[in-house]
DNA sequence: TTCCTTATTGCAACTTTTTACAGTAGTATG
DNA sequence: CATACTACTGTAAAAAGTTGCAATAAGGAA
């Protein structure tokens, strides 16, 4: 739990407190190593921070993610999911057996630059997620 | 209202049936002319056919998209909206005044085939969202 | 037309997510 | 250390989305 304190000049940085309940919940997506959703951060912030409740955690994680502190990727069927920003990738899901694989951002620098120029929108570092059929799933 | 019985043997060749709420659901899409969410769609579609539940209209958006009928967007923040699937493409967001916008597929493609050859993947045609600030809000 | 198969629906209960607002507690400042 | 500002939290209630199951009805076959 200590891990999270860590995070306090992040915070501060942008304007926001550090808080027990910001610290449960740091926590919490700092030990997973992955993505997680709001309630599973929810029930795994509890045991650190029993008084924890929904709104503060839905709340937490959208702030948080405002401020790039932790990236928020769209899986599935409108479900959402967070992590912390390290690193910025993508993810490939596949709907067949819902393998997930990491993507580096390099591949989509260029494609971010004909959009930019195609647009005139400035795109951001955002999160994408796609969807396909893993090569096991394939036959 | 009649519109929507055009439909039928498309639903016919996915082996799905045609029923008056569906026409309801396909009529609301027609007609509006973009994306909508399924609250959206279940407001507008009891309008037309008022026994309409819930767990229909979301039933149904999901299995006309897994048959590729209607196209399912991921916008903003863990939301979902459907719409016709006609002509493919992708949306770009602002997130500070949320104007949206369509991009063709054709400049994915490139990407598509790299993900592709990296990964083993076959990607579906899926609809992605880009995030970032337009032209009017880059000051 | 009638029958049969099974896709589809409604119901009811439940889980997840959101909202408004009043009270609490970080943290910068003196 | 005390004060003040305001970001943050909890409560309560509503809205949105999901699940399991029994009943219904679409549409092909007889």
């Amino acid at each position: 739990m200590t891990c999270a304190i860590n995070y306090a000049p992040q915070l501060r940085a942008q304007g926001l407190r550090m808080t027990p309940q910001r610290m449960a919940i740091l926590h919490v997506l700092h030990h997973a190593g992955g993505h997680l959703s709001p309630t599973q951060v929810y029930k795994q912030a509890r045991k650190e921070f029993p008084s924890l409740t929904e709104p503060t955690v839905y709340r937490t994680l959208e702030d948080l993610a405002e401020k790039k502190l932790l990236l928020a990727a769209h899986i599935g069927n409108g479900k959402i999911v967070y992590e912390l920003a390290e690193g910025q990738h993508h993810h490939l899901i596949c709907h067949q057996c819902g393998k997930t694989i990491q993507v580096e951002h390099t591949p989509f620098k260029t494609l971010y630059r004909q959009l930019e120029s195609l647009t005139g929108y400035k795109l951001d570092s955002s999160h994408v997620t796609f969807f396909g059929l893993c090569s096991d799933c394939q036959s």
